[in-house]
DNA sequence: TGCCTTTCCGCAATCGTTTGCACGTGGTAG
DNA sequence: CTACCACGTGCAAACGATTGCGGAAAGGCA
């Protein structure tokens, strides 16, 4: 495997220059033919003439120089905490595919969870000339970066978590009604007593998905004892574990379990099995997410499904809207998640 | 949700110019004095004091303005054909972590399997000044894009799958090892006759993947019959499905079945439990990658592990090493996956 | 025919950096 | 004392596009 790469010299890219030699008109003419918006300043035959030789020559545009030239660079920075979380890519799917079609890039960065970090990367975009931002980092309250883009007038969306300061938009799961809905399905089930494993309570998600449930049990009549929820301290599988664990080390009696994130809900149901108490036979179990592959797991997970790529779509759909009006309102959008019964959830035996 | 943002003019990022004037020096100074390479030619305490100042306004280069001037933006292009496919998010990750311990940028774009869009979007990175290109598009023989790249001497590396062409530097799973592995550990139970459901014979892996099979098989003194394998038309769960179906359609017996890839497999998995047949009892099963959760599904996968984190950082070495040598060498780097028995195999019983 | 408006196009400045070159100073060697 | 070198810095030209402005030609109207 030792090959040397072929010697010939390389190419350059055709520029608007050799273009305007080659139809015989001044550059500026050639950038105005080419551009739709300019297009009708210059004569329909150089238009033509022009468009053809640019196929012709195979020109395609330096963004770099346009970018330097106009301040904006048709880029827009999209930041999360881990591209490897499965909840991510469909996000950015979203994203990607309606940034695409209006000609905007999207350049996509991991933080991490790191606010430091974060804070760096955010400057690096900016340095690129990012026209916005969208960002699905979970961690809450007083966020640096938020408020630096706000200052300096880049417009911002958040996805998968609100705002904690007014000018910025969001695009989130009705979180409420989702958590209400798997409670009422577990109610009519015949489930009393119902715990929650919550996530983090420095995240968005973690914080409403809590409030939610003691919302929703309420609601329903049903016991909101402070012992029938579990704070993990993480959206991660051992987390999950920890927390059933600590939940049932408290000797709390529960027929039923709403945990913040499939994740959770994985770690729960093995805590569970160590336990000995089987799923759905002792103990429901609800999830958060609807991950690939819960509904393949033994038993098949009852979760709610977020629409994770209409959720990009529609963050990207704002943030475009942002960018083309000068002083643009933000707004909250929420969508609503979908309960998906599968094998995890079934009738309350008796409680224990 | 209705708020207007504060309208309080963008504060202006801060030149390399004002840099200089607040210093006292001219901006050619600033530069050199900013830059490691030509720090050398500048006084001592002029770089202190350009240092300070940039620090105290917060200077952070225009990347655009170096780009343009220096024709390179520290940026590399990324192609994958899809996101979503959990498959790609580790290798993305691998990559970005290394590109960005060197300063540098990965824009990221996803084919779609469509090799016309792949040109457009190749086309589209070269506008943006990138450095070198990492793909994994799985579609092999004959890739105009990467001709291209080769032509115009941007360095393309690939992963997951092996060039079509010299030249070109690749870092893939030693497949042959992979699916030797599994033959072996399948004979080792008693089975005899092994099927193999092949990935589309246009793609890398599905290529290779089969070849190492019928090689595998037959060290083995094993039979290799044509029938023994199905081609998928796809890396899909349907097309597992459909072609388990064939598979059995066939009448053809064997007990037990290598899917070149997990999906596959699943599909297969579907496939087997429709005719009847038990995993493992009737049917041994093994895929190819291990995906997420395939440890937790009912039977829990047995599989060959790639190490996709690893094998994106090295594609990225690889990389950043091409792009630092003025005439590289190309070179293909191959990862030992590893066999990662559970509860889908098992020994054979009488063969059907 | 003369004047005014429109249409179409060229001129040149500009975006923020990088970099080859020239220039001035001070020091060393012949 | 002259010649030369090294060092540190300034000058100005790029890179490739966009865009306000001005001017020439063409067309309309009286």
């Amino acid at each position: 495997m030792v090959e040397k790469t072929s010697p010939e010299p390389a190419r350059k890219a055709t520029t608007i220059k050799e273009l305007a030699e080659h139809v015989g008109v001044h550059i500026s003419t050639v950038s105005r033919a080419l551009n739709p918006e300019t297009r009708n300043l210059i004569g329909p035959d150089v238009v033509k003439r022009v468009l053809a030789a640019a196929d012709a020559l195979g020109y395609v545009p330096n963004s770099m120089a346009a970018a330097l030239r106009t301040g904006q660079s048709r880029t827009v920075g999209i930041l999360i905490p881990d591209l490897m979380n499965p909840v991510f890519p469909p996000f950015i799917r979203g994203i990607q595919d309606t940034l695409d079609g209006a000609g905007y890039t999207a350049i996509i960065a991991n933080s991490d969870g790191d606010k430091a970090y974060e804070r760096d990367i955010v400057q690096k975009m900016k340095a690129r000339f990012v026209a916005g931002l969208i960002m699905a980092t979970a961690l809450y309250r007083d966020d640096p970066a938020i408020r630096e883009c706000r200052d300096r007038q880049i417009p911002v969306v958040l996805i998968n978590r609100g705002a904690d300061e007014p000018g910025i938009s969001a695009v989130v799961s009705d979180d409420e009604a989702g958590i209400a809905a798997a409670v009422d399905h577990l109610a009519r089930l015949g489930h009393r007593r119902i715990a929650h494993i919550a996530g983090p309570q420095a995240t968005y998600t973690g914080m409403t998905r809590q409030r939610a449930f003691v919302a929703a049990v309420r609601a329903g009549g049903l016991p909101a004892d402070d012992d029938l929820v579990a704070v993990a301290a993480g959206y991660t599988i051992p987390a999950g574990l920890a927390a059933v664990r600590a939940l049932l080390g408290r000797g709390m009696r529960f027929s039923a379990l709403i945990a913040a994130n499939d994740q959770l809900a994985l770690g729960a149901l093995d805590g569970l099995s160590e336990a000995g108490l089987k799923v759905p036979r002792d103990v429901s179990l609800v999830g958060f997410n609807d991950m690939p592959l819960v509904d393949r797991i033994d038993p098949p997970l009852t979760t709610l499904r977020i629409q994770h790529y209409e959720m990009g779509a529609q963050a990207a759909r704002i943030l475009l809207d942002e960018l083309a009006t000068p002083n643009p309102q933000s707004r909250t959008v929420m969508l609503k998640p979908e309960l998906v019964v599968r094998g995890s959830t079934g009738p309350a035996a008796r409680p224990r």
